[in-house]
DNA sequence: GTTCCAATTGGAC
DNA sequence: GGTCCAATTGGAA
């Protein structure tokens, strides 16, 4: 069992925001014009076994093999208060997801998602300099979030923006989603470390529930992403040898 | 300007039905229940000088990239009667698309996508052997087609199941989508020759159309199902040569 | 046996 | 400069 000080410290220690200076934000408050994909996915990521109390249970294979499994990025073992209580709003959303999964056959004319059942653990509009994307404890300055507009932005434009918020160009540049070398260039390329899972993750989850889309289309962007960074410093290395 | 033996010589060669024996699914009998996507890409790419008589003009770069120009697969322009035919209920749906999304913002309540201004040229329930797919003239026969629940299908079985209905499985193990090299092995890995585009190009369409989805991502699809196709051929070679 | 996935690449836009 | 794309691969599901 953690402590608070120490549940503070391993906060710190992922760059996170204390949990008393940030607003939830549960996906209610604007949905994109546009539907890109379906909670499919989203929603079978919840359907495992919700009962066990671990996180790893309401990830998807994709997502514990990342290694996205507690707040410390371990097995998940912990059980502190505060883990335990984003466990356990992670639940509530599964509830939630499914029952409006089902309501959505009857009831054609709502078509926004909200997640009644989720109590979000700060009004939203408290006035808190920091905003929390997910159940990993990630969250973005308040003022840089509420500058996309997610229902003019690709959800691809989205995950870039969020991820540079939370990620160095050169972390961005040097690592890889999943860490596994490419299996068009085993032996040949030598495998990135990967990228922070729990910030990942938390980002993931939040733009797939935004955009209402699939989780494996996120996972392409930021593949996408992260080559393009790569790319990027690359070529700025080549100029300045050329230089 | 093509005589009509001459088209359907070109028809022929290409395995496609004479126009009198196929009818035509313009997507409106079947929407799937889950949206994936957003037709948003799909207009587009009507959104082009629709006026020139081109179905070049039609498509996106990368369509024509992929030389998907007339119902010969040379640069576009024939002149011929069901060419222009072709054409002018492209540029129909095409108006139809942007009427369609004009109209979603003010009414909600229907989500259905109808195309009214296209008057199919034959009844839909004809009682004919094939079924036209798209604006190529791509037809499958209608028993097969009926096969398909696109309710219940991901769009990439779909897409899969129609590419397996135009190609043989020698085709799909030795061709590539676009022609091209692979951008990670060139010089590397011989380059493929490229399937047929017409008849890519209209089941392209018709799968996105069908699912409301993003042309991009039936294109991952069908990458994807070309790239598991030799990998079967592959192996299974390998296992004759075992014996 | 079939389907899906992510890392890598050069080029298109 | 930033974003998107398809061919290739081995392995996971």
């Amino acid at each position: 069992m953690m402590s608070a000080m120490e549940i503070d410290k391993v906060l710190s220690m992922h760059n996170y925001a204390k949990k008393e200076s940030f607003d939830t934000i549960d996906h209610v408050d604007k949905q994109p014009e546009k539907v890109v994909n379906t909670y499919q996915e989203s929603k079978m990521m919840f359907q495992g076994e919700l009962e066990k109390g671990k996180i790893s249970t309401l990830l998807t294979p994709s997502e514990s093999m990342c290694g996205v499994l507690d707040i410390k990025g371990n097995n998940a073992t912990a059980t502190s208060e505060d883990f335990m209580w984003y466990n356990h709003k992670l639940k509530k959303a599964a509830m939630a997801l499914r029952l409006t999964a089902d309501d959505k056959a009857s009831s054609a004319s709502n078509n926004s998602v909200p997640i009644p059942s989720v109590t979000p653990r700060e009004p939203i509009k408290s006035g808190h300099k920091e905003v929390l994307l997910g159940a990993g404890g990630t969250t973005v300055p308040r003022r840089e979030y509420e500058k996309l507009d997610f229902r003019r932005m690709k959800y691809t434009i989205a995950v870039r923006r969020l991820l540079n918020l939370k990620f160095t160009k050169e972390e961005f540049a040097t690592h890889s989603q999943t860490g596994k070398e490419s299996p068009a260039f085993i032996g040949v390329k030598a495998r990135k470390p990967q990228l922070d899972p729990v910030r990942v993750s938390d980002i993931r989850l939040h733009v797939a529930q935004k955009y209402n889309i699939d989780i494996s289309l996120v996972n392409k962007a930021i593949t996408v992403a992260l080559a393009d960074a790569r790319k990027t410093k690359k070529r700025k290395i080549e100029k300045e040898d050329t230089d």
